[in-house]
Order: structure tokens, then sequence, then C-alpha cells
DNA sequence: CCCTAATTGACAATATATTGTCATATTGGT
DNA sequence: ACCAATATGACAATATATTGTCAATTAGGG
């Protein structure tokens, strides 16, 4: 019975050592920018196309508070600035400065240069199949989940 | 050349988007018994036998800091008690008070319900499986990480 | 035995995230 | 056009975690 139970909890921790090595990885990879993960998301966010607060929280899974709270950091700090945005007065679109989009550049070589070691390592196929089964996995906690 | 950035984003996405499901499952779990994953996690490591700060902090794998801290928020709340380490003057055994047992107990039926519903939707060797490639991709990236 | 290393708890500063509340702006139904 | 419901930013309180520092303890080599 409690058999379950530690398979349930292996399964967990499992994942939780996975999140703390990746965000590791994330913040040796962007100190040298100047910036961290969670700033190096939201500027990432940004890059295409300029969105709301609520927009990139969305994205990045996060509630709206903790995005508003780095974004405002970010343009105190010059690498993200808000611009009006036509269909909401109060919530305007956010976008790198020249200085955000270098910080972001300055982080891609190595990202690629990991990524590339990390496909190696796996095999490229076995690797997009190893993020299908976490995509899968996702759905099934979304499914079951308490 | 950017496919390779790509497809090492997806994945730390993923993960990242795992993580926080579990830890969102957990707190759903937790909170009835008037507790946080991480003190849950503080409580469970101790269960079976008393541990350092510093031994709960290794098998957690989190700093120190991060687990005296908790711990001694565990002790104000009655859940934890120290008791003298014969080993190291400055360093006392943690263990659960009755209390902090009590707590444990009360989420371990629907953690265990949880851990069912996983192990059905996936199948119990499916479930095992998964969980073995979880420990393979750690393994990994232990190696290759930046 | 002694002296240097490493370990450990306490404390502080900082970063990330959540929940809750408030005031204002936006939207949608009638 | 109006009014209620919703969305949004600002602010505060709380929880988790990291890094860095300090003093006291412990461990190990000579």
């Amino acid at each position: 019975m409690a058999e379950e139970s530690q398979l349930g909890s292996e399964f967990t921790l499992a994942i939780f050592k996975l999140n703390g090595q990746m965000l590791a990885a994330g913040e040796k990879l962007a100190r040298p920018a100047g910036i961290t993960v969670a700033r190096w998301q939201v500027l990432g966010a940004v890059l295409r196309q300029p969105l709301t607060a609520v927009g990139i929280a969305r994205q990045m899974g996060i509630t709206r508070q903790a995005v508003q709270r780095i974004a405002n950091r970010l343009i105190d700090e010059g690498l993200l600035e808000a611009s009006p945005n036509p269909a909401h007065k109060r919530s305007p679109l956010l976008g790198p400065t020249p200085n955000g989009r270098e910080a972001v550049k300055q982080i891609a070589p190595q990202q690629t240069e990991f990524s590339k070691r990390m496909i190696d390592a796996f095999g490229r196929d076995e690797f997009q199949r190893l993020i299908g089964e976490l995509h899968r996995i996702a759905d099934v906690v979304d499914e079951v989940g308490p």
C-alpha cells in the first residue's frame, strides 16, 4: 500500500532534482550577462514581439505579480521598456531595450553549446523523444493531479 | 544552428513546468495538515532516523542554510525537536515530535491516492520506466552540465 | 599536542514566487 | 449608455532558496 506512495515520492523528487539542476545550469549561463534565469526568461518572452505583463506570466506559467516585479526591475535597469498599448491603457506592452537584447544575445552561444552537449549525449532522436515524454507527463499530471 | 538552442530551451521549460505542477500538487496535499511542501520534505527526511541539518540538506539537495531556516521554524512550531548529538556538540540531531509525525501522517492517504492515480494513468511498469528515465536524465545533466 | 582546515549554526542581504487586497480600467450584457 | 463582472498594476505579507560572513566547534596532519 505504501509502495505506491514511495513510487510517487521518487517520481516527484526526481523532478525536483532535475529542476534544481536546470536552474543551476541556467544561472551559470546567465550570470556572465549580469542577469538571472527569471530575468532571462522574461526578456526571452518578449524578444519576438512585445507582450503585456499578464501575457508574459501566461507564457512563463507563473503569477502576473511575479512577472510585474521582475519586469519593473528590468525597466529600472534599462533592459526592458514599456510602450503604450493601444488595446489597454493600463497594461503597457513590454519589450527589450537594445541593452536587454544584448544581454540575451550574450548568453546565446553558451546556451547553444550546452544544448548541443545534451543533444549529443542523448542522441538527437532520443532527446526529442524525451521532450515528448516530458510533455506527456505534464499532460497526465494535469489530468490526474489533486 | 539556433535549432539546438531551441530544443534545449524546450527541454528546460518542460522540466520547469513539471516542477511547478508537482510543487502545486504537493502544496495542495500538504495544506490540510497545516504545513508546506518544504516543511513536509524536512519532516519526511527525519521520520526514519534523526539527522543533522546538514544531513537533511544533503538529502534534499538544497543548502544547509535553507534547511536551518525551515528546521528552526518547525522547532518553534513544535513539529521538530533537537536532541544532543554525541558526535557533534554544535550540530544536534533533529527528529519529529509527535505533532510532527502526526502532520506527515495526515498527508499520507491523499499522497498515496495521488500516487495511485499517477501509476494507474501510466501503468505501473511504464511509471517505473519513466522514473528511470528521469534518473538517467539527471545523470546526463550532471555529466554535461555547464 | 598543536595548528590549520573544514564544518556548523547564526545572521544578513538578495532573488524568486505566492496569496491577498485595493483602486482603477476594461469589457460585456441589457 | 449603464452597471456589474473582470482584468490589471501597485503594494504588502509570507515562504522558499542562494550567497556571503562570522564565530565556535571539530577533524586531521605533523
